[in-house]
DNA sequence: TATTGTTATACTCTATAACTATA
DNA sequence: TATAGTTATAGAGTATAACAATA
């Protein structure tokens, strides 16, 4: 992807017209940007793409989660999340195991393996937020997740 | 897509963990809500993708625009642009002009066909910020526009 | 009959590389 | 030699539908 992250030479003097009002069309260009910061800190030196990086954190914060609940949080389809946890299982990253109280549903846990990778990816990420720290103050970057919180959460 | 935009009824005690603080993931949750209003209101009554609908707007407030600098405004790649530009001409909402300055650029005009269905889709746009009005206030949808424009305009 | 998770399949999106033509 | 735009191709992402097992 060619993004250039810092410099933006001649910044196409362009009016967005009625696009300026759209909140998802912002949505996506910002993306563009923590697509590439995201990719430099954490998705190329870890081998982790953004959707795997998520289902690290969330079983690392949470220990054993059912595939609904991690489909549901990430926003992906069931059949999606099957492809990605299999990914990761493949990995040695986590494991599934069966739920004794239910037999259709089951617990995605984090393999020691996937913990340490995790914990890795975690340290990783912090630094991005110090990348964006050019364009967001601290304080401005808690108020665009809080915005984002209560449209997205 | 499943996704309901109201109605958030076992909402996944999840714990987000270090997803916290990480802004590309609560701008891609955003995005998902972003993305099933805009497919609501302008997407599937007037048949446009989104970056379809991006290209009509930036047309409509700017006449006529090289591929390079759309290209750039829309964060997308010269050959992405290019089939963009290819399916919206084959409708007949677009035109690829010669640059008499230069014979390697062109300029990008709306027809008048086009001229009418952007106006059309920019009347259908302006609802979708009156959907998000259900989870911001105008005044937070400005502020997040503001923060958003920072990151990635 | 409804739900969890999987498989199968197809379509959209987007990227890189190689090419044409102008400059 | 560099730039604007195109073509060709392949890979990643994600959706729907159909299915299995369990409740």
């Amino acid at each position: 992807m060619i993004v250039r992250v810092r410099a933006r030479p001649d910044a196409a003097a362009l009016s967005l017209g009625p696009l300026a009002r759209v909140v998802g069309f912002h949505l996506a260009r910002a993306s563009a940007l923590t697509a590439v910061l995201y990719e430099r800190h954490v998705g190329a030196p870890l081998n982790l793409r953004k959707a795997e990086f998520s289902v690290l954190m969330l079983l690392l914060a949470n220990r054993a989660v059912p595939p609904k609940q991690l489909a549901q949080a990430l926003a992906v389809t069931a059949p999606a999340l099957t492809l990605l946890l299999d990914r990761l299982q493949q990995r040695g990253l986590l494991r599934r195991e069966p739920n004794p109280r239910d037999g259709r549903s089951q617990h995605v846990v984090l393999t020691e393996a996937g913990q340490r990778l995790a914990a890795d990816a975690a340290a990783a990420a912090a630094p991005m937020e110090a990348g964006l720290r050019e364009r967001l103050s601290p304080a401005e970057q808690a108020m665009l997740i809080e915005l984002l919180e209560k449209l997205g959460g």
